[in-house]
DNA sequence: ACAGCTATTTAGAACCATTATAAACTACAA
DNA sequence: TTGTAGTTTATAATGGTTCTAAATAGCTGT
């Protein structure tokens, strides 16, 4: 199977859990973002016996560790993740709280000019709010 | 006194508790990062009597909305606070969950390419994530 | 200064996303 | 097949934030 060799190889074992979450997550033409609530509803519409809320949590932040998923930093009372784990941006809406990716080229280069000893750059994240 | 026109002028009456508030906040050298708790201690040690958290919730959200304060976008089980309302961006260290500013000019212009149609650009901030 | 109105404060309850718990189950190596 | 460590699960607990409704305080007009 697709993605049994992927979590394997991770050191998670391949369980039909995570099996049918990969399979929500990424078995798709087009990356997008979610929280936990709307993850825990696709994954009801797509099976009937449901999985456990604890195990989807656990599952997210397990692929997250692993860099199959991405937190996306946004002031909501909700986390969102994104199945996108190239290195991109987003548009915030501000009306909705819906987000929209920026691809890196719609940004061009960020050039941090300042050092911190010691502490190297993780990741640069570019958060566009929109109003109307 | 210093910020009972500041209050007035923005629609909210200068209450004893939105006034002392204001001297945590305002009253200092150079701005600073905080969440609700951090603020209700620094709140503690200045006076004897406290203040409600319900009230610093409300001033924090009113301050807010007046455009005294920003959220920081970061993802964290709290909310960030910043009393430095000019354009500028953070370094977040992953380690200790710390903020650190970074100028405008440290970063350099960010040109957005993409236009969302019927919407304008509120605000762009950038978060860089350190690690060691 | 006072009355009356509305904004504000307050303690405590409620809310709700997330995490912890601990017992049952399961993948997998020996 | 069997032992064991990893995983799932329902449920409880946690904790930041918001809600509620009653008490209080600022403000305007008289």
């Amino acid at each position: 199977m697709k993605y049994i060799d992927k979590l394997r190889n991770s050191g998670l074992r391949p369980t039909k859990q995570r099996l049918l979450i990969c399979e929500v997550l990424f078995n798709n033409e087009k990356t997008f973002h979610f929280t936990v609530n709307e993850l825990e509803r696709k994954i009801k519409d797509k099976i009937n016996n449901k999985i456990s809320l604890a195990t989807i949590y656990n599952t997210v932040h397990a692929f997250e560790k692993k860099g199959y998923l991405k937190q996306i930093p946004v002031n909501s009372n909700q986390t969102y993740f994104d199945t996108n784990i190239t290195d991109h941006h987003h548009f915030y809406n501000l009306k909705d709280g819906k987000l929209i990716d920026l691809e890196n080229s719609d940004v061009g280069p960020i050039n941090i000019k300042r050092k911190i000893d010691g502490k190297k750059i993780k990741s640069i994240e570019v958060l566009v709010k929109l109003e109307d």
